[in-house]
DNA sequence: CAAAAGTTGATACTCAATGGCAGAAGCAGA
DNA sequence: TCTGCTTCTGCCATTGAGTATCAACTTTTG
């Protein structure tokens, strides 16, 4: 894709847009964001930009399991977590990107390599104790 | 979804096929590898076996950042890494599953752990060769 | 200010994956 | 082996995320 050669409203208005939304918004959530106060512009264009601002490196992308992908206004890397039961996605505060393992993994397999995203799963504090008593409750009447 | 009740014959070729094509095929070369010893299974059924069968654990599924899923016939956890250029996706030999890492994340977020899933990425040797040819070009003519 | 080239909006389209449903097939139990 | 209850399958329509196309419109450069 193209490197970015010109400064438009809409760019501007989906970077400031993931900058507000702050959590992971997906292209669609950014996407309904602008809308609010710039009724014009298109799925398309947030696309679009989303693409080429990750390809320069003003944002990052997270591609999430199942699920369209995230973007984040970038600080610095970091992690992520989904709740396998209702999908809540978020950062992994308090743990630092692994130093040394890009290094480990490119002696490993001859790649040039660049960066890696770590996803855990399980389940948020709410869901495992919603499937606490999911299961407390077949064993009660024990279906299926 | 509902747990596997029954032993199909369109199962067990999904079991084979992903034995068979080892690394880490797509629901879509499942189907295309079933479909030539039995032409009449529907690529429904092959996603409804793959999901079931992942879902009690018989199988794994590594979502792709940017392309279909890919199955895996689990032997041990390991990390996966792809080629940001050519998109080839592949197990990273050598490394092992980090332990203790879980804990740690469990102990940061209060989730109930699951596992984690690390993708690497960067250029496998042939598309880092032709990225730096690429380059050299560039320098030379300074177009753009 | 005009020409050149990047961007946009609209829309059609692709591709992965799921949903709905009638009919077929697995698996008890008689 | 037959019966009948369910699970599964095949088919096909549908959803959802994301891309392609292209004329029209802006931004930039000179």
């Amino acid at each position: 894709m193209a490197k970015i050669k010109r400064n438009t409203i809409q760019r501007q208005l989906v970077i400031a847009a993931v900058r507000f939304l702050a959590d992971h918004p997906t292209a669609e959530e950014v996407y309904d964001r602008i809308v609010m106060e710039y009724p014009d512009i298109s799925k398309g264009t947030v696309y679009r930009n989303l693409n080429s601002l990750v390809e320069c490196g003003l944002l990052g992308r997270v591609s999430v399991p199942s699920g369209a992908d995230r973007y984040d206004h970038i600080l610095s890397r970091h992690y992520h977590i989904k709740c396998s039961r209702c999908g809540k996605f978020m950062n992994v505060e308090n743990i630092d990107y692994i130093q040394g393992l890009d290094e480990k993994v490119a002696a490993a397999t001859h790649y040039k390599m660049n960066h890696h995203d770590i996803v855990f799963s399980g389940l948020c504090p709410d869901c495992a104790k919603a499937a606490e008593e999911e299961e407390a409750q077949l064993l009660g009447d024990d279906a299926n």
